[in-house]
DNA sequence: CCAAAAGTGTTCTGACTACACCCATGC
DNA sequence: GCATGGGTGTAGTCAGAACACTTTTGG
């Protein structure tokens, strides 16, 4: 009878959103793919779980990380209650550990194979949670950059959300929100015009 | 270390959102008013516990409950989580346990005195989300009776936001949501013109 | 006839949708 | 000069807000 908590951290990682997994090198479900978690150590608080798990995995603190709900009876084992949160990261600065065994990779959300316990469940109620504060919040903040292109914010968006913006609507409504402030210069970077540089006016969640 | 549940139980007594309250008999916090709530059985779920607990208190089965939130550390005790719910009820449907120890009792939110351990954050929470999801579901039907007036509707909205709604607007809004319908006869009741009576099309969340 | 609550429509404004062309750059 | 992505404005529609008077009843 113990609690343990268990995080679903999300990335966009080239235009895919993505989860973070980890295959499991021990019983139960050995070899298969889960969320990154485990149990609460002594004297550790939920969100002091959540945090470190994090920060084994992804290198990352200081991030976008709440929590999102509370389970039982997940899978067979002793454990009472598994208590979830979710996370949202810009990949880029991810330094995901690098080990033979529990070797953590990024998986885009439409290529995903069974999960091991309940992580089906939990990672759908994370994505659903994601979408709906992606619409009333500036949570996009933590998926991106510093500073990036209203290209780049769209595509996150369009990537969340696997609905296609109109570019012109999308800009308007950004600029008009005013959470993002136009910053620095243009920049090279291909075969195209440059393109203005914004960055978030608040790099903490705020209800828009 | 174990886990328990707590209930933030509310409902509308004469406009005014209320909450169910009891009086502990023990320590710790013995004299000071709480939230209900008590320690999983073995072999329950948490929502078996929270249905329990709001049942030994009300008498309640199959009305609105759902998870709120979890909570580590509250008070001193050994408790090491607490998973905290809301329900949303309809007053004279309740029938409140009727002891001289543990006494439960409804108190209008605006009228609260210090409550033990952390609930006055759990309260706080229930009532935020409480707030949010009256604006995009019909959980207001929890709160109802079977047939109500749009002018009763009208008043628990009220209650629940603190803001006073234009009657016009209000009653447009709802019938163009489709959520109601129109239902029976008009009733006799008092020094005024007889009203419609309405029913809920849908007496389950959903979202509108 | 008076008090009390029920019922009802119009106008204005702001937000969201749909939609197409020119611009700056690298090759 | 052409391919690539960046940047921009207008018109239409719909939902929400403001706002005041008449109706039915009981006493």
């Amino acid at each position: 009878m113990s609690t343990a908590v268990v995080v679903t951290i999300f990335t966009v990682v080239r235009n895919r959103l993505s989860v973070l997994l980890i295959e499991r090198s021990e019983k139960p479900f050995q070899g298969i793919w889960a969320l990154p978690g485990g149990l609460l150590q002594p004297g550790e608080t939920l969100d002091d779980a959540a945090t470190r798990k994090l920060q084994e995995e992804t290198g990352l603190q200081d991030v976008f990380l709440e929590q999102l709900y509370t389970f039982d009876n997940l899978a067979q084992t002793k454990t009472e209650t598994t208590v979830a949160y979710f996370a949202l990261i810009h990949d880029a600065d991810a330094k995901l550990r690098q080990e033979l065994e529990w070797k953590p990779e990024w998986f885009p959300l439409s290529t995903l194979k069974a999960l091991a316990f309940d992580n089906q469940i939990i990672l759908e109620n994370a994505k659903d949670r994601l979408r709906s504060k992606l619409e009333y919040t500036n949570i996009a903040y933590s998926v991106l950059p510093e500073s990036f292109t209203l290209s780049e914010m769209q595509h996150v968006y369009e990537a969340i959300t696997e609905e296609p913006l109109d570019k012109r609507n999308f800009r308007k409504k950004i600029v008009s929100l005013g959470i993002v402030q136009e910053t620095g210069r243009l920049k090279k970077q291909g075969a195209h015009r440059p393109a203005k540089l914004y960055k978030f006016m608040n790099r903490t969640q705020t209800v828009i």
